[in-house]
This record gives C-alpha cells, sequence and structure tokens, in this order.
DNA sequence: CAACAACTATTCCACGTGGAGTAATCAGGT
DNA sequence: ACCTGATTACTCCACGTGGAATAGTTGTTG
C-alpha cells in the first residue's frame, strides 16, 4: 500500500473504467478513445500502462489473470477492489470541492506581455480568438450530438462549463483588444526601474496549493 | 544548444526576470516572491536551480561569476544573452497566440460525477463555491492595493482575466446546484450498461496538443 | 547571552510523464 | 500471392518536477 502518494488523473480515469468492468490496459485506452475522455484527461499509452501498474502495487486493482490470443503479446485484465472504490470515491470528492491552482500558461502570458510591443500583443491575441472559437463551436457541435443521441445529461454537464469559461475568455480578450485598439489602455512606456524587495511586506494571504 | 526542449513555465519566468538584470538564483527566488508570481507559476527552490541550469546549457543565460560572502555558499550571477532574449520572446509569442489544452481537473472531476450520489455532489460543490469566492475576494483586494499603489495597470491585467475566470466558475456552480435542487437535472438513474464502442466513429476533429 | 527559529543558498533523489521503439497480426489493394 | 499500412499490445529511456536534506548565518526571545 506504500506510502498515499495522490491518484493522477490518469489512474482516476483508469479507475473510474474498472468500476465499471473488468479490463485490460489496452482497451482502457479505446474505451477513453472513444469515449473522447482525451480531452478531459491526458492519455498517453505508456503512461496508462504505468499508471495501472502503480494502481495494483497501492492494492487499489488486483490482476484476475493473464490470457493470450494467437500468438500477440498476452493481456492482463484486471479488476478493481474494494480499496480502490473507497479511493476513486475520496478522490472524486476532493476534487469536486477544493479548488486547486493548476497555473494555466495564458495568465503568465499576459501578465508577461508587457515584454513585447502593443502592436505583437494585439495581433497574437487575435490569433488566439480565433482559436478559442474554433473550440466553441467544435463543443457545441458535440453538444448537439450528445442530445441528438438522447445521452443522459448528467454525462455531459462538463461540455456545459468549458463553453462557459471559453466564451468568458473571449469575452475578456475581445474587451482588452478593444482598449488596446483605443489606446485607452497604455502599453509602450518603459518598465519603471525594477519594482524591487523591500517596500511592502503585506499579508501573505490565501492561496490554495 | 542541444534538441530545443521547449522552454518551461519557471525558465520563462526565469529568464523574464534576467531580461531586466543579471542575478544570482537565489534572488530570482526572492524577488518571484516579493512579486507574487507564485501564483502564476509554479516556484519551487530545488527546480530553480535546475531551470537556470538548463537555460546555460541551452545557451540562454551565461554565468558572469562566482562571489562568495563570508562563509556562506558561492553564488552564481546569471545574464541573459542574445539567443536568451530571442527565445524568451518566441515563447511569450507562442503562450499568447494558441490555446492549449492543460487538463484541469474540475472539467474532469464533473464528468466522474455521476459516480457520486447527487446528495453528496451538492455538499461538495457549495464547499468549492465557498473556496472561490475567497480567492475572488483575495484577487479584488490584490487589485485595490495595486491601485492604490498608482501601478501602471499593463503589469497587472492578468488580475482581472482571472477575476473574470472565477467568476464564470462560480456563477456555472450555482446553476447547476439550482438545478440539482429543484429535481430538474436527473440524477440518480444508473449507467446505461456501458455506452461502448463499435457506434459511432464520428469526426475525431479540433483538438489542440 | 544562550538557545532556537528563520533565512540564505544550494544539492540530491525518487517519481510521473511523454515519446519513441518493438513486434506481432490483420485488412485491403493490386 | 504479396506488399503496405493500420491496429494490437506493450516496453523502455530521458527529462522535468517536487520534496527533503544540508549547512552556515542572522535575528529574536526569554
Amino acid at each position: 500500500m506504500a506510502k498515499s502518494a495522490e491518484l493522477t488523473p490518469l489512474g482516476v480515469a483508469s479507475l473510474a473504467l474498472l468500476a465499471e468492468q473488468p479490463m485490460h490496459p489496452y482497451e482502457m485506452y479505446q474505451l477513453l478513445m472513444a469515449r473522447h475522455e482525451d480531452r478531459l484527461v491526458k492519455v498517453r499509452p505508456g503512461t496508462l500502462y504505468h499508471a495501472v501498474g502503480r494502481l495494483e502495487e497501492h492494492g487499489l486493482v488486483e490482476a484476475t489473470g493473464t490470457e493470450r490470443e494467437g500468438n500477440r503479446p498476452e493481456r492482463t485484465t484486471y479488476r478493481i477492489t474494494e480499496a480502490g472504490h473507497a479511493a476513486l470515491d475520496a478522490r472524486l470528492q476532493a476534487m469536486l470541492a477544493a479548488p486547486v491552482n493548476e497555473y494555466p500558461v495564458f495568465p503568465h502570458a499576459i501578465a508577461e506581455a508587457h515584454h513585447l510591443p502593443a502592436k505583437v500583443v494585439t495581433g497574437l491575441l487575435e490569433d488566439r480568438v480565433v482559436a478559442l472559437n474554433a473550440d466553441l463551436d467544435f463543443l457545441i457541435h458535440a453538444q448537439e450530438a450528445v442530445t441528438a443521441k438522447g445521452l443522459d445529461r448528467k454525462y455531459w454537464i462538463d461540455i456545459t462549463y468549458q463553453q462557459a469559461m471559453l466564451r468568458t475568455e473571449i469575452a475578456w480578450i475581445r474587451g482588452l483588444l478593444e482598449e488596446l485598439g483605443t489606446g485607452q489602455l497604455p502599453w509602450d512606456e518603459p518598465r519603471p526601474a525594477l519594482t524591487g524587495l523591500s517596500n511592502k511586506p503585506k499579508e501573505s494571504l490565501g492561496k490554495h496549493s
């Protein structure tokens, strides 16, 4: 059972699959792809085998046997254990309840954007808006497809979440572009020296993880 | 110069600092902390030294010398090179223009939330809303502090971005809670068999990275 | 003025990830 | 009947990260 070490995203996805049915790793891979879950979790064949191996080491899943078909490499089938069910539930609850800073790159990029001239920044942001709109269109089509199939809504609420977030990002960037265009947000002054240490200590408060 | 390998976030942050002034790694660490940049980039002392070492290997920075004070361990000061300036600009442009899927855990969590009973989910989401509101308050205070100091706005646009995203997430969760509360979004039916492979091939379109 | 905590400044190791590599088998065309 | 390319099913290695460990030095409190 080792010294814990938190369930990785792919670990959660694997456990969730095995909670439905026993499987061998490659079948998990196929299912994840067929369900387009690779839009939510990073799935790489190599990583998947490692992930399942780790689950086994921690006693969250166990091998039920290894059969082989023809001369193919043998496939090991796994099933979830009681401890596995418990770990999955616990991890899901934590993921839902506690927001964690995952350090997305875009905020960092705009925070450092002042290193570049305004003209360049506006061009790049226009490109981004185009790409984001394409993503949004894709999600809208996905929603149409899934409603058309009559699939129960609780299985795709994540699509509506991602749409909402995307729309907000697009709107925010459009606002910024507007302000840059009208010169309302000045850009071209040089950096004021080096906003250094030693001035304001300030409260070091609230940041999770 | 090696086989490229993309500039990591901490690499970007380090380069950006050295673009202002030559420094030794620990000074970078202090500056990043003093400016609260650890809210945008993951900063860990150990990782920072590795990051700077890699920058040096790639010729993006170079050591200007190693002085020591008293009996302290000696400090190596670095400065950015021409190649470093170029790499920084290129990376910043890519980060601004191209959205990439970074697989945040919350969408994954809500996509798997149907493994848990509705009662539990609502409780957890209420907790999350509380935490998100605390984060939002923090950002609002940060904005007040920084406007009060008269710091030029282009240095803190990321704060307004993060506020917008946070507000959207909170609003979306509140909407979901509403629907769960009124029973408008049904939850307690069992999973329909196993939405398996073999049905719809469908276009495998648009997903970046 | 002694003890102890916090800071300064860095090194080291274990772990997870991603990408490439391997090797067989099956499907489809010519 | 043969070649090509996709699919099945995994293994392996290099890299980046996080956390702990180290060790001297300055500041604080009783």
